[in-house]
DNA sequence: TGTTTTCCCATCGTCTCTCGATGGGAGTAT
DNA sequence: ATACTCCCATCGAGAGACGATGGGAAAACA
């Protein structure tokens, strides 16, 4: 592994679940992420934005075209149905990976 | 993500930890880390195998042959001292990052 | 004795993910 | 005017995980 930012396989996550209070624009999520996680997650855009287009094929987000609180154009993306499914699911799946790699982390060694 | 038995990122970590107390053989890192996981970690062969080679070229672990258990040929790894570095420094960087990711998930929704 | 099962090694090709570099465009502040 | 911040997005490289594949040798079984 080269320098990593974010675990990989988790980004879909976080993105998701960044989504499921409010909607917002790319930039948003990073900084979202990036402040709730006390700078440990910085996402970059070269992530963040084809991880949003995986997002949108899946059909777990939708996008609309809007203005920004800065009155700039940006792209805001709402978590919809499917999503919340996929985001509870992959959140099983992530707990439960966490758990199985801290039972091995934590054996007597 | 197609199907994932594990963690992106974590396998080299999970070896290492398995070899901290005692030397084993390929095969019996993976029984090794199904048992304590739980059956949750099925690490297969082809994961395994460029994984343990990762491993040798970073010096992080040795290689031996010897006779299995059952009387098999069966390569031996053990964790080198730079191993156990390597295990120490990617335990914290784990630890920081589900740590990250846990507040996010966390968060309120 | 012949066949299957279990144990043990390893690689190749494919897919997916992350990221640095790059290239915009449009408000806002200097 | 110029720079800075905000906001979009893609491309190419590098790496990791995995299904498929291909051994070989001991043990169990028929």
């Amino acid at each position: 592994m080269g320098k990593q930012e974010i675990l990989p396989g988790t980004l879909d996550m976080l993105i998701l679940k960044s989504l499921a209070r409010e909607k917002r624009h790319g930039y948003g999520i990073a900084e979202y992420l990036k402040a709730v996680s006390e700078d440990v997650l910085e996402v970059g855009e070269s992530s963040l934005y084809p991880a949003l287009q995986r997002l949108l094929l899946n059909g777990w987000v939708k996008a609309e075209w809007g203005a920004s609180e800065n009155n700039r154009r940006a792209r805001y993306y709402t978590i919809t149905a499917a999503g919340r499914k996929q985001l509870a699911s992959e959140s099983r799946e992530f707990d439960r990976m966490i758990g199985a790699i801290q039972r091995v982390m934590g054996a007597a060694s």
